[in-house]
DNA sequence: CTAAACCTTCACGTTGACGTGAAGGTCAAG
DNA sequence: CTTGACCTTCACGTCAACGTGAAGGTTTAG
C-alpha cells in the first residue's frame, strides 16, 4: 500500500509516516518511481507508534522499543539486552504519570463536588430544558 | 516573600513564576521598588499550578479553574457556574490520557516479559565488566 | 561605599511531533 | 496528451512552557 492509504487505515497523515521514517520507526520498501511501499504489517505498527507516543515515549524510545514488538516481523529483536532497563524506565515514567493524572483529577472532581455546592443557591435552574 | 524564596518553597524557578504571571495565574503584589511580593498563600497555589500542569492542562484552562480552588482566598469563583464543563472536559481528558497510559504500560510489560525469554539463550553475560 | 546578590523588563532560543506550502516528478483516465 | 490526483524532497512555521542571556536598577552585608 502507499502512504495514503496507510495514512487513513492508521489513522494519521503522511507527513507523520515520512516523519516516523526519518527518526527509523518504519523502514518502507521504494517503488522505481520513488513512492514509498509499506506491506499490511504496517497499520499495526503505526498504531503502536501512536500508543506509545501518546504515552510520552519520545520517537529514540519507540525506536529502540519497537523491533522488539510481536507483529513487527521484519527486524526482530537486534539491541533487546540492554534494552530492559531502558523499558523498565519508561514503564516507571508511566507509572509516575498515571500517578500525577490521578492526583490531578481528585483535584477536578472536588471542584465538581464542591462548586455545585457553592452556587447551589444561585444556579440549579436552567437544567430542565434538555429532556433527554 | 520574595519570587526566588517562593520558587525555593514551591520547588521552581524565577522564570515559571513570572511566567504564571504572565498567564494570569498569579498576581502578586509590587514593592515600590517594583519586586514581586507573594503572600504564603502562594506556595500551594504554585503547587497546585504545577499539579495541573503536570496533568496535561494547559495555562488557559488552569487559569479558569484556580480562583475555585479552595486555599486560594485571592479572587474566589468569578466564572465558576458555566466552569462545570470545562471542568468535566478536563476530566474526561485526564481519564482518557491515563487509559492509554494504561494500554501503553501493558504493551511495555508484554514486552518485558517476552524479551528476556527470547533472548535467554544468547545473551545473558557482559555484565561482570562493571563492578560497582 | 562598594561589591554581591538580589530584582526588573525585553527578547530570542529550545524541544518534539508534526503542519504547511513550494517546486517538481509519476500515474491512471478521458 | 493533458488534466488531476497522487507522490517526492527540501525547508520554514507552530505551539507550550519555560531557559537563557542582556542591560540595568535595588538591597543588604561588610
Amino acid at each position: 500500500m502507499r502512504i495514503s492509504e496507510l495514512a487513513r487505515e492508521a489513522g494519521t497523515t503522511p507527513r507523520a509516516l515520512r516523519y516516523y521514517e526519518e527518526q527509523g520507526l518504519l523502514r518502507p520498501a521504494r517503488l522505481a518511481s520513488g513512492y514509498r511501499h509499506y506491506d499490511p504489517q504496517a497499520v499495526g505498527t503505526v498504531r503502536h507508534i501512536q500508543l506509545l507516543l501518546s504515552a510520552g515515549l519520545n520517537t529514540a524510545a519507540i525506536a529502540e522499543i519497537l523491533p522488539c514488538i510481536p507483529d513487527d516481523v521484519t527486524v526482530l529483536a537486534p539491541t533487546c539486552p540492554e534494552l530492559l532497563d531502558a523499558l523498565a524506565v519508561e514503564r516507571a515514567r508511566i507509572t509516575a504519570s498515571m500517578d500525577r493524572l490521578g492526583a490531578a483529577r481528585d483535584v477536578l472532581d472536588r471542584l465538581i463536588q464542591a462548586g455545585p455546592a457553592a452556587s447551589e443557591s444561585v444556579t440549579l435552574r436552567r437544567r430542565e430544558q434538555r429532556p433527554s
